[in-house]
RNA sequence: CGGGGUGUAGCGCAGUUGGCAGCGCACCGCGUUUGGGACGCGGGGGUCGGCGGUUCAAGUCCGCCCACCCCGACCA
């Protein structure tokens, strides 16, 4: 493994059968270093404090999440093996543990878009330069960060194709040609896919330079038509973060800085993690008809009048699962929301001798039917004790751990305990009879205290400052829910004075007016200033 | 690009006045263990970041190069 630094990797050695490929990458970072500055260099940080300690034991305990936030979740990525480091500078590896709750945030995000009539499609990773070129405001805010080929069957192209970044612009391309008619609206796409942004700065989950994610894409008639579905597809996230994640969001609208590049209004959900830092958590764009007028997505009205389209975009990441990690996560490890829980249920057959560990499993094999409508994991591995299994499983953050042994056998019944509990408090003795219930009724009040405590937890660091000088003092370690006049020059001079940004204008306004908490102009929305992500 | 720092086993490190390249963890094997992070014995693993120099002898001294980390103008 090479989450530290070390020479080793990034040279090729002579035993590395990729060698050669090993040499040309190299010789690629020498072109692109002089456009990215060193100091944003891959793994984004050396531990300043080794989990280890000085005593040179096992890597037994994490460093401690109020202690050290950030090297806190890196080390807990990496230990609890939901993803690694990847050869590249800025791109990681999603493990198996890591994609099996991505693919259970698929399946609920899914379920639901169907509901709303939307169907997945397809579209090709590489698009046209000259796409990104027909929207002004779309090729300004991402022209820094594209991933452009140049080459392709050694041959320099004649117009080079970026990476998307995002797909507005190919779907934008195909849509005005299968776009005639009032009839073939409204068009209700999505696609999981995973894109490029040439980041400088990189961060397991909540940023790298690929990363998946779905992105919807639908066209309207009207502009009310795009609005409506933009908040609704927000609505969809906002729901699927509370029910699923267990974590607390506001929805709420982006300021002009802060929205999509080439969008109309961007909306998103707004989740406060861990170190109360910010981080968007999903975001919806009413695009207005500015693709469709880039794009000419035209159609026939009732009477027979051409008309531009209005569509909307909307997208939820691999970023998702890095606010799961830091909202819900402590200094054991991680706690995964019941919901989305690769395994909601670990058994640890506990025995000695070969008799007890039939005894043992063939009790849990009476208790098969009982465990069925779990995602159960059976940890048979051998030479392990049952001590250091329970630990492994809690720093995984599976919320309900079942033991059983001899003695339970007897006694007909199992040991729970749950993830979000420690100690004795979180154990509790089930009959076999009761299992199923009592391992349903767990899950369930496992995610209502996790979406309690997260949602406590936020309102205890969401500050009404009022004044500048102590709105100052509250973003140092929380949100400030303040009056702005909503000019992008204040923004800015908030920004560059205290680090904290607009997160967005919540959709939940309290009604009146005020005072902008900075410049003291008359106010008609409050917004959320925090630190993000 | 500027300032500061680091390169020795998969990870964390030690290596004295230059003298057989080591320790802990991890990994493999055997045995004893197993209800909150077990132990014993045995084993595998190195281009000491690279190239050059000084020397009988370089991880160690000298020179050049390379890589990476931290701090200062992007973002799901």
């Amino acid at each position: 493994m090479w989450a530290r630094p070390g020479a080793a990797r990034c040279r090729p050695s002579s035993r590395t059968p990729g060698r050669t490929s090993a040499r040309r990458m190299r010789a690629g970072s020498r072109w692109f270093r002089r456009s990215i500055p060193p100091w944003r260099r891959w793994p984004p940080r050396k531990p300043k404090a080794h989990p280890i300690g000085e005593s040179g034991m096992a890597e037994e305990r994490l460093p401690s999440r109020s202690d050290n936030f950030a090297e806190w979740y890196n080390q807990l990525v990496l230990r609890s093996e939901l993803a690694d480091y990847a050869p590249v500078r800025g791109c990681m590896v999603i493990r198996p543990y890591g994609w099996a709750l991505w693919e259970n945030l698929q399946a609920a995000l899914d379920s639901r878009f169907k509901a709303t009539g939307v169907t997945n499609a397809a579209f090709p990773l590489l698009i046209p330069m000259s796409f990104l070129e027909r929207e002004k405001q779309h090729v300004e805010g991402f022209a820094p960060e594209l991933a452009v080929v140049t080459i392709g069957g050694g041959e320099k192209l004649e117009e080079p194709l970026v990476v998307r970044p995002t797909s507005e612009t190919i779907i934008g391309h195909m849509w005005s040609k299968w776009i005639k008619s009032y009839r073939d609206l409204p068009l209700l796409l999505n696609q999981w896919n995973s894109v490029v942004r040439w980041e400088m700065r990189t961060k397991l989950f909540l940023r790298t330079m690929e990363f998946y994610w779905q992105e919807g894409h639908t066209a309207h008639a009207g502009p009310d038509e795009a609005e409506g579905r933009t908040r609704q597809m927000l609505d969809i996230y906002a729901d699927f973060a509370e029910n699923e994640a267990a974590v607390p969001v506001v929805r709420g609208q982006k300021s002009e800085s802060e929205k999509f590049a080439g969008a109309l209004r961007s909306y998103s959900i707004e989740a406060m993690m861990g170190d109360t830092r910010a981080l968007q958590a999903g975001t919806s764009h009413n695009l207005g008809d500015n693709f469709a007028r880039a794009f000419d997505i035209r159609y026939l009205d009732k009477e027979n009048q051409l008309q531009y389209a209005w569509t909307t975009s909307w997208g939820l990441s691999t970023r998702f699962i890095g606010a799961i990690i830091m909202v819900h996560g402590d200094d054991q490890g991680l706690i995964l929301p019941p919901r989305l829980a690769p395994h909601q249920v670990v058994v640890v057959p506990i025995h000695k001798s070969d008799d007890e560990r039939a005894l043992v499993m063939g009790a849990l094999d009476r208790l098969a039917d009982e465990l069925r409508r779990f995602r159960v994991h059976v940890d048979t591995r051998d030479g392990l004790t049952p001590g250091f299994k329970f630990n492994d499983w809690e720093m995984r953050g599976v919320p309900v751990r079942l033991e059983i042994g001899p003695k339970d056998v007897a006694r007909e019944q199992v040991m729970l305990a749950r993830r979000d509990t420690p100690g004795k408090q979180g154990k509790l003795a089930v009959p076999f009879a009761a299992l199923a219930d009592g391992i349903q009724a767990m899950l369930d009040d496992i995610h209502t205290a996790l979406f309690q405590r997260a949602t406590d937890f936020r309102q205890a660091h969401t500050h009404t400052p009022s004044d500048y000088a102590e709105f100052r003092q509250v973003v140092e370690d929380g949100w400030a829910d303040v009056w702005w006049c909503g000019r992008s020059a204040c923004e800015t001079e908030i920004k560059e004075d205290t680090r904290a940004s607009t997160r967005c204008i919540p959709l939940d306004q309290p009604g009146g007016t005020g005072r902008c908490i900075h410049c003291g102009e008359p106010a008609e929305k409050r917004a959320l200033f925090a630190r993000a992500y």
